[in-house]
DNA sequence: TATTGTTATACTCTATAACTATA
DNA sequence: TATAGTTATAGAGTATAACAATA
C-alpha cells in the first residue's frame, strides 16, 4: 500500500514510511501539485488560482453575497474582503449593497471581469486535461467522487 | 457528474458550475477540510502538519539531509531551514554536519523529538481514521491509489 | 442580540534572490 | 562552476478579535 510513495523518493531513496499511507499529506501534495500546474498553465492570465475561483463563481451565481461565497469556497470573511476589494479595484467585479439587506455586498462580474473569464476558460480547462492526464477519465472520474465524499463528510465549519 | 457540490452549497444554493468539476479546487478544499481536522486533533500537541510530517519523516530517514526531506515534501529549502532551526530550537531535532560534505546538514530525533512522535502517532491514526470515516476502507485505499498516481505523474519540481 | 462586512494584527507558508562555504 | 544551506525580503493565505452598521 506504501510501495509508491516509498519508492517514489528517486531522490535518495526516502522512506516515508506510515507517512506514505496518510492521506492528508497525499492531499497537501497533491495540492501543491496541482498548483503548481495552475500557475504554469494560467500564468499569462495573472491570476492567482483563488481568484479564479472566485470570478468563476460569480459568473455562476451573479448577486452571490460575500459571506455565501466565502463559506463556499471555505474562505474566511475577512479574507474575502480583502479578495473581493482587489478584483474590485482591478474592475473585474462590481460590489453592490442590496437593498433588502443593508449589511450585505452583492458581487457581480462586470465587463471586463466577464471577459477576463471566457479567456481564462480553455486555458483552465487544458490545466485539468493535462494537470490529470496521468489519470484515466475513469479514474479522476472515481477521485472527483471520493473527494465530493468526503468534503460531504462533515457539517460546514463554522466561521 | 456535478450534482453533489452543487447541491453541497446548502446555504442558499450556491452553484458551483463547471467549478464542480474541477479537480485543482476539490484538492484544495479536501485539503483545508483535512488540516482543520489536523487541528482538531492535534491541538494538544502544539504541533502544525508541516511539523509532524518532518519530524515523522526524520524518524523514518535518521541523517536524512534537510535539502532531500525538502524535496520529498515539496517544501522549498529556504522554508525548511527555518523549520528545522525551529524544530532544533524546541529541542526535537539534531542537525550535524557530515564529515564527508561539509555544506550538507543532517537531521536526526533528540530522545524528546522521539519522545513528541511517539506521543502523536495515535492522535494521528485516530485523526486519519476520524476524518476519512466516511469513506469505506476500499475507497480510502482508492483515493489514495489514485493521488499517488496523480504526483507520480510529471518530474519533481525544480527548486 | 445576532449577523454582515470591515479593519487590524500576527503568524504561517511561499517565492525569490543573493550570499557563504564548501565541493 | 555547481551545490547545500542560509539570510533577507516580500507577498499571499490564514486566524483572531474587535468594531460599525444593520437586522
Amino acid at each position: 500500500m506504501a510501495e509508491m510513495l516509498d519508492r517514489a523518493a528517486s531522490d535518495d531513496a526516502v522512506r516515508f514510511g506510515p507517512l506514505a499511507g496518510s492521506l492528508g499529506l497525499l492531499l497537501r501534495l497533491s495540492q501543491l501539485h496541482s498548483f503548481a500546474d495552475f500557475y504554469g498553465a494560467l500564468s499569462r492570465h495573472a491570476v492567482r488560482p483563488g481568484e479564479m475561483s472566485i470570478l468563476m463563481m460569480i459568473r455562476e451565481n451573479p448577486g452571490i453575497r460575500q459571506g455565501v461565497l466565502a463559506k463556499a469556497l471555505m474562505i474566511k470573511r475577512a479574507h474575502m474582503t480583502k479578495m473581493a476589494r482587489r478584483l474590485e479595484e482591478a474592475g473585474l467585479i462590481r460590489r453592490t449593497v442590496p437593498e433588502d439587506d443593508r449589511r450585505a455586498m452583492e458581487l457581480r462580474l462586470t465587463p471586463q471581469g466577464r471577459a477576463r473569464v471566457a479567456a481564462m476558460a480553455p486555458d483552465l480547462e487544458a490545466h485539468e486535461a493535462q494537470s490529470f492526464g496521468g489519470l484515466t477519465a475513469k479514474e479522476a472520474a472515481t477521485l472527483r467522487t471520493l473527494l465530493r465524499k468526503y468534503l460531504a463528510l462533515e457539517a460546514p465549519k463554522e466561521d
